[in-house]
RNA sequence: GCGCCCUUCGUCUAUCGGUUAGGACGGCACCCUUUCACGGUGCAGAGAGGGGUUCGACUCCCCUAGGGCGUACCA
């Protein structure tokens, strides 16, 4: 353990963690528990005007959901504000750096001239080597890096690999703001070397950003870190993940009735694979991964696989396990009714569990799913279901309930003979007889089978449910 | 505009010069079955286009097209 692995996850919160963060805070977890190294949190605060506490706690939050734990405590990158600003101070002492007084009208008029005529909208370097006795009074300027003016800059990275910018696309940017807070460019350079962070993996989104940081460790000769930057997700339409498209915050997906232990695996396929395992574990992934196995493309948000994959994972879980998440989903999302039924019959959800995680893709499903236990009469009946209660049907539903109170035994084997006997002695199949049962006994045309579903709710209620449709003839 | 990145079935991906281009989701068909699911079997479905390099390219190089990101005293 020579020189273990530092990872970091630096997200800024000026809202939720988004789909794409929580990705990449993935990635940053498996890569430093695979190598036995650290992830650390920093939380990049220094554009006071939209950073909130709200939103770190929910960024603090969905990472817990994830169970992507950080090691030490979250640095909160404003508070640095002071070794930012020295930094800087030493980069101008070292002469690779260089106030610049130019006002934003200069500004402005310098980036229009330059798109007029057809070049990159950059910085001129006017101040890079004037003379500080020059400066205007009342000024407050800034402080700028010096970029080299001619070569090139090489970016190493492990999933792009070599990249290559010249040196003239690169302007002297700003380290330093006029009011002495430092712009996020520098604040990253001189976080990530304090925190003795040794690889960055983020979005490539930063891959252009790469470049100019290179310029600053440069200027403060420290060692560049070892970089990953990993594809964008983008939406079903290939271009920018918008809301309607997957673009949630986690909580969101919490509230959707998604698994955390989904969503890691799902999150892990969009741009990492280890050969062709599709469905894996946490410890699986945390052995298997590896910065050379994550694509370069961009990979498309799919919410139908992101239900399969849910879908797998709550036919894995043991009830306890379930019931205990769809207690604190109906609750989360405000879902009253069903948390008070599911409280009140917890033996009989937990019994029903194994019938019903079959059938559902969400929590929320399950919830649904499970409402014909507590259901309280008069039954509410789907349209799509309502449509078999025929008056033959009611008439049928009639008989049904008079043979199953005279059964002496109320179990599925007692009452699937029974039924069984009289749809032949009417010549019936037996889905014919089931399906009213059904939609008497559930308002619904899914369920789990329909004799387990009257062991569930119990001989006395099914009697009166089944005698509840059996009546409006 | 300029710079950088990307491009295998509809989607996520395997392939690291030689494969009938494999798997998963979705779709379709069939089986199982009291419904719906689950499960099982099978079918359809891909190397953006054009040039090279090579005995041989999905794989290496170039061009084009399409998409993405960046281009702030935002992060």
């Amino acid at each position: 353990m020579a020189n273990p692995i530092v990872t970091r996850f630096a997200p800024s919160p000026t809202g939720y963690l988004h789909i794409g963060g929580a990705r990449t805070a993935l990635f940053n977890w498996a890569f430093s528990r695979h190598t036995g190294g650290k992830m650390l949190l920093r939380i990049e605060d220094t554009d006071r005007e939209r950073s909130t506490d709200a939103a770190v706690q929910a960024i603090l939050d969905g990472l817990k959901w994830l169970g992507l734990n950080w090691d030490d405590e979250p640095i909160m990158q404003f508070s640095r504000a002071q070794r930012h600003a020295e930094v800087a101070q030493e980069l101008l002492a070292r002469g690779q750096a260089y106030y610049c007084y130019c006002s934003p009208e200069e500004l402005n008029q310098m980036r229009e001239e330059a798109r007029a005529a057809g070049k990159p909208p950059r910085y001129d370097g006017r101040w890079r080597d004037r003379d500080p006795s020059a400066a205007p009074e009342g000024v407050a300027p800034v402080i700028r890096i010096k970029a080299p003016q001619t070569g090139e800059i090489i970016v190493q990275d492990h999933v792009q690999g070599k990249v290559v910018f010249k040196a003239e696309n690169l302007d002297d940017f700003i380290i330093l703001r006029s009011d002495g807070t430092p712009t996020y460019m520098h604040a990253v350079v001189v976080d990530d070397h304090d925190m003795g962070v040794t690889h960055i993996i983020r979005g490539d989104d930063h891959l252009t950003n790469a470049a100019r940081q290179i310029v600053i460790y440069n200027g403060m000769g420290w060692t560049v870190p070892e970089m990953a930057h990993i594809p964008l997700i983008h939406g079903p339409d290939g271009a920018k993940l918008s809301k309607r498209h997957g673009a949630l915050g986690v909580e969101a997906y919490r509230q959707l009735g998604y698994l955390p232990e989904a969503m890691r695996n799902y999150l892990a396929r969009l741009g990492w694979s280890h050969g062709d395992d599709e469905i894996f574990s946490t410890e699986q992934m945390v052995k298997w991964f590896s910065l050379e196995d994550l694509n370069k493309g961009a990979a498309r948000f799919d919410f139908v696989k992101l239900e399969s994959i849910n879908g797998h994972y709550i036919r894995e879980a043991t009830p306890d396990y379930l019931y205990g998440v769809m207690l604190s989903t109906a609750k989360e999302v405000g879902r009253d009714v069903d948390h008070a039924g599911l409280v009140a019959n917890k033996d009989t959800v937990l019994a029903a569990l194994p019938e019903l995680k079959p059938r559902a893709k969400t929590v929320l499903e399950l919830i649904d799913l499970g409402q014909f236990i507590y259901a309280t009469r008069p039954l509410t009946i789907e349209a799509a279901a309502g449509e078999l209660l025929t008056p033959e049907v009611r008439e049928m539903l009639a008989d049904l309930a008079d043979i199953l109170r005279g059964l002496n035994e109320w179990s599925v084997p007692s009452s699937d003979a029974a039924v069984r006997a009289y749809a032949e002695a009417k010549g019936l199949k037996l889905g014919k007889v089931a399906q009213p049962l059904r939609v008497a006994l559930t308002g619904r045309t899914v369920s789990p089978g329909i004799f387990e579903v009257m062991v569930f709710i119990g001989k006395e209620e099914a009697l009166a449910r089944l005698a509840e449709q059996a009546q409006r003839r």
